[in-house]
DNA sequence: AACTAAACTGAAATCGTTAACAATTCCATG
DNA sequence: CATGGAATTGTTAACGATTTCAGTTTAGTT
């Protein structure tokens, strides 16, 4: 492996000139940065990284921590930040993957080691990771879950907004009799979205049926779990949303199951669009929830917070929107 | 941060010795280790990997890196890879996550760098990356597509036994019209995918016909445009081989759209089973490709290797595994 | 021509760790 | 009680970069 010492002896400079022309000091004659470019591309010069954050204290490397990797999170929440990030990133930087489960001992994590951090939230049991890190004075963005600490940066879709306006779309198509079944109990995103759910009935004057709130927990299998028991109520729901596109999911194969039509008996409101959405029988109408676009402005921020570490964190708000396919029919 | 001569001062040792004790050196009586442990878990040491990586040249660092995460590669794929991966590696390595399409400049990748590789390869066009990395001497393991190259350590499942195994049975339910839906052209797996398709209608001794074979490219869309020409031909086959289950998808949906019933009308088989494939309606007849397993498997090896650089590269195969549900009927 | 400020370059220290080699301590032995 | 080898521990020098501070050119003024 070549050194900044080896290029500086072959441009009979020392080496603290080789440093400075190849980071850009302004200090550096023209003449002698050009040179020093050449030779070291020529001699294929890699900066040796370590040797690099050692002095720094900079790591090049940006954590991605998910609440788990192993349960609860879809695999298109976690591929879609995945690829809004990698879209952004400069090449330098290396981006890791983890589970927030996985971590073991908070002592390993450390400025030395992440010189950002962005954490896609999904349950309040993150806080003490989340603070741990804030602590550490690690530069941090917390994705998708809107945190009530106003000192910390927050990118988060407005769910709750989102899903009014669908259940609004619901009652328009003729819709009185709404259920919904809730997401994962103590994730924020499940009580924002049933808020929403709330919000557009009691907009709509509509009765609150207790029989109506059926409870998941996002996978597909309560949702099926939750729709069957929607399903055998003597007087059936309508509409129902779900407070995610994978329980729409589940819950459409409990109609299948139960011979029920989707939409023509009963209709159906998902809740991500994630990428099969658009390929259900019947397509699924649903509220786009955009993770890419969350991730991307989240890694945006992050970057500005490391070079500017002074920028006063701010909670940014992305819109989701409302996809209308078909399995709500009007009355 | 305090560091390893902070102990050293207070354990009233020299550094060496504390570096010693805490790395687990054999040389340092059990008093001496046991009080400097004390001392440093006290005074919550956590060394400095910049440092550490500095001297014994190891970064902490496997890269794993897919063909592509913006394009071609499904999610399901992507999240079962990291997932078995997060599973067996400890926490001491950072996990980090990589289109090879976003490799700009192959220079970044040295050893200095990453500790070791998985590739997690679709295509011949990863080549020119993997024998960067092979002649890197960055410790290397290669999943999911065969190589030709026996000096490199590879893991992958044996698609071409699978799908026989699943046309096998098709033909066994008495179908004698059978098509495919072709996955992406460079991709070894279409091939290989291909290739079981013949294996199993060459050893029934049935006809192939030209037109039976419908090109796609492993999305949705391909699966339902070429499953469309497959229902336009006068004489069609009444069972399809979809080459993955997305396309599965997509062609289930073009029957939908062309009011053919699945499995009455024509038979449906897909490759992969994907967390939706169970969920399809009807539920998807598909081929299951164990990624988390074949991910296991390829982060022990690369452990393996790291641990014992002579460890001699083999091939491994992992058995797929055909699931019955419920798009094949019987003739 | 002499002087001075600006422009540029270099020497040496530093980051926190490991490792080669040297030095010390400890005990059993003669 | 000296002695010698084994068992411990310490000294010092890397590792490859950045940074501080000092030194040398260069160019501009008088």
């Amino acid at each position: 492996m070549i050194t900044i010492k080896d290029i500086a002896r072959v441009a009979g400079v020392s080496h603290t000139t080789v440093s400075r022309a190849l980071n850009g000091n302004p200090l550096i004659k023209k003449a002698t940065r050009d040179k020093i470019e050449r030779i070291a591309a020529e001699m294929n010069y890699v900066p040796n990284y370590s040797a690099k954050s050692l002095v720094t204290k900079r790591s090049f490397i940006i954590g991605l921590f998910f609440s788990s990797i192993e349960q609860g999170t879809s695999s298109s929440f976690l591929v879609d930040a995945i690829k809004g990030i990698t879209h952004i990133l400069d090449e330098n930087y290396n981006l890791t993957v983890n589970g927030i489960d996985g971590v073991q001992h908070f002592s390993n994590i450390q400025p030395q080691r992440f010189d950002g951090i962005l954490v896609m939230s999904q349950s309040d049991e993150d806080n003490a990771f989340i603070y741990h890190v804030k602590k550490t004075g690690i530069p941090l963005v917390v994705l998708n879950r809107q945190l009530e600490d106003p000192g910390i940066m927050n990118v988060v879709a407005n769910d709750r907004e989102g899903v009014k306006e669908a259940i609004d779309y619901a009652v328009q198509q003729g819709h009185r009799k709404l259920a919904i079944i809730e997401g994962k109990p103590g994730f924020k995103s499940s009580s924002e979205r049933k808020q929403g759910f709330l919000d557009s009935l009691i907009a709509g004057r509509l009765p609150l049926n207790p029989d109506y709130f059926a409870p998941g927990d996002y996978s597909i299998e309560s949702g099926y779990a939750a729709m069957s028991k929607l399903l055998s109520l003597e007087d059936r729901p309508t509409a129902v949303f779900c407070s995610n596109d994978d329980m729409a999911i589940g819950a459409m194969n409990a109609c299948y199951a139960h011979k029920v039509q989707v939409p023509e008996q009963i209709s159906l409101i998902g809740f991500d669009d994630m990428m099969f959405a658009r390929y259900t029988n019947p397509a699924l109408t649903t509220v786009r929830k955009p993770i890419a676009e969350i991730s991307e402005l989240g890694i945006t921020m992050l970057i500005q917070l490391l070079q500017q570490p002074e920028t006063p964190p701010q909670q940014l708000f992305v819109n989701t929107s409302l996809v209308v396919r078909d399995t709500v029919a009007g009355i």
